[in-house]
DNA sequence: AAAATAATCGAGCGCTCGTTCGATTTTTGG
DNA sequence: CCAAAAATCGAACGAGCGCTCGATTATTTT
């Protein structure tokens, strides 16, 4: 419901439906903003957590005017049709993920170790802040029309190039011994994937947030960087 | 359809319903045995393949009683209920995994580093065989009754403990630089499962298996052998 | 405070879903 | 070759689906 502290505490529902409404203002037929934005973060809210215990499939609308307390008729004065709301969601995790590992700070992009390091983390951090839209995204993505799968499909690759040019980066600087940079990148995904999508497993088990970074930052260094770069660390 | 060469080539469908089959005889009502394999096999192909396209859930008995040849009266002759079709697939992985992996060659078993690259490679490989299984358990276990998901969860763990365990054997024998089996194992598992998951992408790249198997396997190894051996790589 | 506009509501529409069942066809065995 | 047994079939059922729309309520404007 709350996000949390830090740089990812503004990523909360209405933050995120404020958005959705400047997007979609064209197709949601409520014409006061702040009524909109109140009403979307409820519907989002919802349909966000039965998505997330059923799937969105299987989640009726008749389950969401109750569990969002908004009813059947007007839900579709927020959207046109069922998949419109799937797009809606979709289309925000696009966007938000694309926006935030575009602009490291100042430090992380000077060196391609930090830049690395710098995307693994806020990465893993901001699957965190926005969990059950990634989750939702990555679930119900493949089931889709073309139109909401090519989506989410371009939006896994952009995610990778990043990850790509900054491994580019560091092999042309000769800080990283890799051969491949488009497989790593392709490989260091679903380890950023698997905190979200198995999340009640690392929940169960204990695993920080923090703990879990490091794995992977570790991981992923160890295997890539230069032996002279290791020493350093 | 047909599977590959090698030592996977008896993973066809027809095989596996054969296994279904004896698990589930009780609720299966047709009792000629070669009869009621044949039949199992042209719907678990169907709905393997409609799943897949289109999800599980979205996939109506009509579209498998068409795809498959078999009437829908038919239909219930081979499960009570579409959920005990989920169950028999799901189940069947599950065991066929576990099997699989439990059993490696004498000369895997006896040296961790081997044993690892191993199982890799032997994951890898079984699921590229019963790909559809693969992606039909992955996609659709998290959606399911508390039944079928405990399931797929507890033959993940189990799949899990099989990989922490060689690399705890590989840090007693002082092989392995981790600190944390479990964690590592946890990490190692989503690299396994890209390649059926997003399968589509790495067709789509040109990754071949090998290539993919020998990405994962260095990965691994580079990041979690002690450096003494990995000179000798 | 009345009129105009905005927003909400839920019963009802046509349709498809999983499941059942008695009739029909196919296979088996003497 | 025919009766018994096995297997197949698809129309029919009630429930629930996405979506619409005219009536109602809440808000804004004058």
């Amino acid at each position: 419901m709350t996000g949390p502290a830090g740089p990812f505490a503004d990523f909360t529902t209405e933050t995120l439906c404020a958005r959705i409404l400047e997007r979609h203002r064209s197709t949601i037929r409520v014409q006061k903003d702040h009524v909109a934005v109140k009403k979307l973060a409820l519907i989002v809210d919802a349909v966000l957590d039965l998505s997330n215990k059923q799937g969105f499939h299987a989640t009726s609308l008749r389950d969401l005017a109750q569990a969002s307390g908004v009813s059947m008729g007007s839900l579709y004065s927020y959207f046109d049709s069922k998949n419109t709301l799937l797009m809606m969601i979709l289309a925000e995790v696009s966007f938000t993920v694309g926006e935030v590992l575009a602009n490291p700070p100042a430090e992380a992009a000077a060196d391609p170790v930090k830049h690395l390091d710098w995307l693994i983390d806020t990465h893993i951090r901001l699957t965190e802040a926005m969990q059950r839209w990634f989750v939702f995204a990555f679930m119900e993505a493949k089931f889709f029309p073309v139109q909401a799968r090519r989506f989410a499909v371009d939006s896994e690759a952009a995610t990778e190039a990043v990850f790509a040019t900054v491994l580019r980066r560091g092999v042309a600087e000769k800080r990283f011994a890799i051969t491949d940079p488009d497989l790593t990148a392709a490989l260091i995904k679903p380890l950023l994937q698997d905190w979200y999508v198995k999340r009640g497993k690392y929940r169960k088990r204990g695993t920080t947030i923090e703990a879990y970074i490091a794995a992977v930052s570790n991981l992923v260094d160890t295997a890539i960087l230069k032996r002279s770069d290791q020493a350093i660390e």
